[in-house]
DNA sequence: ATCAATTCGGACAATATTATCCGATTAAAT
DNA sequence: ATTTAATCGGATAATATTGTCCGAATTGAT
């Protein structure tokens, strides 16, 4: 469904939500190790996701990264995965068809339109922070 | 959501059935031809199609390509799926948790569901035929 | 002022996906 | 029998994605 990329690019932003959530910045070998991922690659990620303006960054002696509570609120599993992959999830054709619109359908397209409002439906609706407060009362998990 | 493989072969296989119809055999170069496709990449899926069992193919001067009467109504878009990109896309967890189930579910566990069964349901229940008899009478597209 | 802990940015490497090429095989047509 | 038109299968190449490494820049602590 989404790159790795993107998968850690949602696990990293619940972590830092939830530490956010009690003050506490969360480093990048705090978040890797919290989400299980390759360290270096989650750094580039991170920095995506700071130049999207999902989470912030501070340099230096404990610098790490946060996400503030107006973002937590409003920004959007979409909005991670529009900052990664982009959204041709969202508005691409199934079959990979350039043109293929209402008026030149291919022959899935009526049954996409469901499947991609289902999903567009879900992702836009879904905050950061509701999903990092399952995972601070520890009823969810974020790696294994 | 696909794979560019999987998109070639959902478009191949929708082409494929339209010309079995009406008891046309298709070759690879119509098949790349009519469905925007690079032809040696193509050929490759055709046969993990042909291994898969949802194609049949027939070797030599006038051989070429086909799904007969009873695959064309079994076999649906979802074992095409499944043939070529596998089963990921329809139980794999959406944060690439190899472990998410629902007694330790990822934060966006249940959400997924929903989208998960939609899809589906979706690629479940539409058979080869159904969407190639749209082609058939001009009303779906299969390339640009 | 120096040191230590951190993010940032660029280059590079490994792997997976997409794509090409070509000879081998098959089977119908001549 | 030979030629021709087609799929099959293996090797290889190109591109995209995933992942690593390391020095530069930043900032707080000593």
């Amino acid at each position: 469904m989404f790159s790795k990329a993107c998968e850690y690019a949602i696990r990293a932003s619940i972590y830092i939500a939830r530490q956010s959530m009690t003050d506490k910045r969360a480093s990048l070998i705090d978040i890797s190790q919290e989400i299980a991922s390759p360290v270096s690659f989650t750094s580039k990620i991170l920095q995506q996701l700071v130049k999207a303006g999902i989470i912030y960054s501070i340099r230096g002696q404990n610098g790490g990264f946060g996400i503030d509570a107006a973002a937590r609120s409003t920004k959007t599993i979409a909005n991670i995965v529009t900052a990664i992959d982009g959204d041709a999830i969202f508005i691409d054709c199934g079959l990979g068809l350039k043109e293929c619109s209402s008026t030149q359908p291919c022959p899935i397209h009526q049954k996409f339109i469901g499947i991609r409002n289902e999903l567009k439906l879900v992702l836009d609706s879904t905050s950061i922070e509701e999903v990092a407060s399952g995972l601070k009362d520890g009823e969810t998990y974020l790696k294994r």
